[in-house]
RNA sequence: CGAGGCGUAGCUCAGUUUGGUAGAGUGCAUGCUUUGGGAGCAUGAUGCCGCAGGUUCAAGUCCUGUCGCCUCGACCA
């Protein structure tokens, strides 16, 4: 009788359908809404709140490294998009164009902007005059567009939220020492607070940014077994520089172009703690940065005594950890289903038994334990279970990723993983990029990145046979 | 942009084959009873049947167009 109460708004399993089940998690858990605009989604509150708390975090990080917020127009003139010939060409296709201004058709058309490079440049080229200017380290927090053709909540929408980082430094070291740092920043932040383990390497040049010389990348792995790009941080070298005219007279007194790098995460973050830690029961957030850390379930609500002990717990709770009560007239199951679709990492439940035993109960989301603890010690008790299920959440998403790892030596056998095995596969490549393309074309993989923990399985290409150049990490991606 | 699917109540969908007063479940509101895994009963409110044309005495249903969404490819964070 239960179970068939509980089937009416259950979500599709994600064994059955890894997408359906990620739309169903988006939508049940309150995280977007639809709206009339094309590929442009309502980031509800629950959304935000998580991805208010990947802001303050990452801005803290970047703040300990010396960068400073600013924030740059959202247009950019035609002419100055074609100032960088290669990052054009790889936008153009997708920037959504502002042609009139009321009723006047501009004499320029300018594009909503899918990335600020152009923009940055432009500034930067008025501010910096001398080494002393140097290095500029500037980040902004805004949200891009890019006119997909087809659109999914978080990991590809027509807008996304977004942060993008633009340094300028008077030497290449210096902007290649920059380029690792945020990506080691993002590495970090990814697996100590999102619990994501994530694979730390540099681009081909078929899967770079437009314009930059190198791109390095984190990919990180989904439930499904396909991966997801969850950062960029890319050198540009003195390409911009040269391009847009960012000269500064050196201690020599000798004029030079700067180095430029700039690196990003976006809301896409989102869709990757949705699909990597979520379950049949909806999202799994990392403590972390859950909005809600604990949840407060009165059982018996109406019986005397129970709703003040529950904001009594509420109330101490709060001094430590981001807490809730639910005192709403729903029945307790429906609150329990409610909770764990929306990922929160602990319920407590408190009822008539328990106070009169001075003690509550504690669910744990990732595992479903369940575990009596006194209230003399409950914000202990509560620490370190978030402090567990942290560490848990990572431990899976990492044991997850090496079961899906696999090596291949030769073609037939990087074919056959491939199609029958979700996950990354290892595998030597000769650099060149008609071999990437081959096998995109025979497999749909990609190559996702060289990592920098580099192996050497063979010494031939696995495409051609020609000598090997790297170890590429290959899989099917979002 | 290619292939397929779908637009009817907040949500999930039936009704379209064969044109004839707009339906169900769930949700929502109110009351009582309930409360340790999505409660029960009673009463009530809710619809430009995606949009625009057309055919017809009559269109949710037939025709034409159009917009949007979903899935899978191609392209990208």
């Amino acid at each position: 009788m239960a179970n068939d109460k509980k089937l009416v708004e259950e979500i599709t399993s994600m064994d059955v359908d890894f997408a359906k089940w990620y739309t169903d998690i988006v939508k049940k858990a309150d995280l977007i809404e639809y709206t009339s605009v094309k590929g442009c989604c309502v980031i509800r509150p629950y959304a935000y709140a998580i991805w208010e708390n990947i802001q303050t975090n990452l801005n803290r990080m970047f703040k300990e490294t010396g960068h400073e917020n600013v924030y740059m127009p959202m247009f950019i003139p035609e002419s100055l998009l074609q100032k960088e010939k290669d990052h054009v060409e790889g936008f153009a296709p997708e920037v959504a164009w502002v042609t009139h201004g009321g009723n006047e058709k501009l004499q320029e058309r300018m594009c909503v902007r899918p990335t600020s490079e152009t923009l940055f440049c432009e500034h930067y080229k008025n501010i910096i005059h001398s080494y002393r200017d140097l290095p500029k380290k500037y980040n902004q927090w805004c949200s891009v567009v890019r006119w997909e053709k087809t659109t999914r909540p978080f990991l590809r929408s027509s807008e996304f939220l977004w942060q993008e980082g633009h340094t300028a430094h008077a030497t290449e070291e210096e902007a290649q020492e920059e380029t690792i740092r945020m990506l080691n920043i993002y590495a970090e932040f990814c697996e100590k607070y999102l619990a994501i383990p994530v694979i730390k390497g540099r681009k081909t040049d078929k899967e770079k940014f437009a314009g930059a010389i190198a791109t390095y990348t984190i990919e990180s792995l989904m439930h499904d077994g396909k991966a997801l790009q969850s950062g960029t941080s890319h050198n540009f070298g003195s390409g911009f520089a040269e391009a847009f005219g960012i000269q500064f007279t050196d201690k020599d007194n000798s004029l030079k172009h700067v180095h430029q790098t700039s690196w990003g995460v976006s809301t896409r973050l989102i869709g990757a703690i949705i699909m990597v830690h979520g379950d049949d029961s909806g999202l799994v957030i990392p403590p972390k940065i859950a909005p809600t850390q604990l949840v407060i379930i009165p059982i018996a609500s109406h019986k005397p005594g129970v709703l003040e002990k529950a904001e009594e717990l509420e109330k101490k709770l709060s001094e430590k950890f981001r807490v809730i009560s639910d005192t709403t007239d729903k029945t307790p199951g429906w609150k329990f289903a409610e909770y764990e679709m929306k990922g929160v990492p602990i319920r407590l439940e408190i009822g008539p038994k328990d106070i009169e035993n001075n003690q509550c109960v504690l669910v744990r989301r990732d595992t479903g334990e369940k575990v009596f603890v006194s209230l003399d010690e409950l914000d202990k008790k509560v620490g370190e279970l978030l402090e567990d299920i942290q560490n848990n959440l990572f431990n899976k998403a990492l044991k997850h990723r090496e079961e899906s790892t696999s090596y291949a030596k030769d073609y037939d056998e990087f074919k056959e993983i491939i199609a029958n095995k979700p996950g990354f596969v290892k595998a030597m490549w000769c650099g060149d990029e008609e071999c990437e393309n081959k096998i995109k074309e025979d497999t749909t993989a990609t190559s996702r990145c060289m990592p920098f923990e580099q192996e050497e399985i063979s010494d031939k290409c696995i495409c051609c046979g020609k000598p090997a150049k790297a170890m590429v990490y290959w899989g099917k991606a979002y």
